[in-house]
DNA sequence: ACTTTTTTTTAGTCTTGGCTAAAGTTGGCC
DNA sequence: GGCCAACTTTAGCCAAGACTAAAAAAAAGT
């Protein structure tokens, strides 16, 4: 990998771990981020004083590590690519939709803003990803995408449609095994059959 | 860049300097390395000496690299993975010819082997790119290009049209900017009017 | 044939990012 | 309040690939 590269990864591993739960960047430990990244906690103490030298992280010792907006708008941008790849994969060229993340990975890290741009062009503007996540726009906004919550804190309905998940490739591959995919329609009856773990993974819209 | 990136990039110079002319793969020199990659000699020395361990490379001291019939079958499949990335951003991303070897040489360096297939495939499975370079099959085949040559060596002829151009981007640009492209009808006229140095990089064809 | 020039290789250093082991902080528990 | 456990940082080392400077081999000139 490059320089640039491990540095993106570091960003977006923060970016990832410190939009979580809140709507403000939260402060990450060095361990979250270690075993998000697959290395060992003094590597990523190294990368953080990288990172905030370069003014794109901030760093409170033996507390964690934030985004500074700098980062922030360079995740964003990471984001957005890593998104834009996964629609072009589903949607162009056939992938499944657990088949897609490891390609995308690799794919994001390609530097041309215009290559950016005019593949979403292409693209027609999409709005969300195939996994139902929401795509940055160039300038780091999102489009709003009303009423979609997870699947565990829905609470009284008649029908809901699964807009996106949030999981991990396997578990990806084992909701399409169960024939479980974007757009698939859900009962109050799944609520009790469906794996009670993938309640909360499941982001559905009440129709 | 990664370490396979790295070797990559190698394997790919010794194969582009060792079939400039010739059919067979050449004896290519250090220098033509180092400066090909924009390196300096010695660096190429040991990345050859890795290539050599690996079984990719021969390496002849004080003479010259040249690659296996295994580091040849990679090579290939990268510029196979080149070519139809081309292809791709000038057919369906609408760049213009000029612009699009950078991309690509960040693109060919993706490692999915399903990823090029379904490029491939999604493209029609092209054979030639949009330099009117032949784009190796997954086998490392060629398809045969008939009656395609320098417009220099052409001799008489009533027309010609272009088939594909050997040119850095800068003489590619400059091309354009006189009309010239792939496709562009030439007649016997054209000998003089053209810079002279465009001659042996025109691909052209009768008709 | 011998010397000089060019090319290539070897030797040794720097940078980047990983690791382990040890030392330092923080915070919880008695 | 003090001690122990968990977490984090520092210190020191390794690998990969770049570089410069110096040595070695090949090529060229006389």
């Amino acid at each position: 990998m490059s320089k640039t590269t491990h540095r993106e990864d570091h960003l977006k591993a923060l970016y990832a771990l410190g939009h979580s739960g809140a709507s403000e960047s939260e402060w990450v430990s060095t361990n979250q981020m270690a075993s998000h990244l697959g290395v060992k906690p003094p590597s990523v103490t190294a990368m953080v004083h990288v990172l905030t030298e370069l003014g794109w992280a901030e760093h409170r010792p033996y507390h964690g590590a934030r985004l500074t907006p700098a980062g922030e708008k360079l995740a964003l941008a990471l984001v957005r690519k890593h998104r834009l790849w996964e629609t072009f994969l589903v949607e162009r060229l056939g992938f499944e939709w657990d088949e897609v993340h490891d390609i995308a990975e690799q794919l994001e890290h390609v530097d041309s803003v215009a290559l950016v741009e005019r593949l979403d062009r292409y693209l027609g503007h999409p709005d969300v990803d195939p996994h139902g996540d929401p795509i940055p726009k160039a300038d780091g906004t999102f489009r709003n995408v009303e009423g979609v919550m997870p699947l565990s804190e829905l609470g009284e309905f008649e029908c809901a449609v699964v807009m996106g998940v949030k999981a991990n490739d396997q578990t990806l591959s084992a909701m399409r095994d169960r024939g479980l995919g974007l757009g698939s329609k859900l009962t109050k009856n799944d609520l009790v059959t469906l794996p009670q773990a993938w309640l909360p993974q499941l982001m559905v819209k009440t129709s």
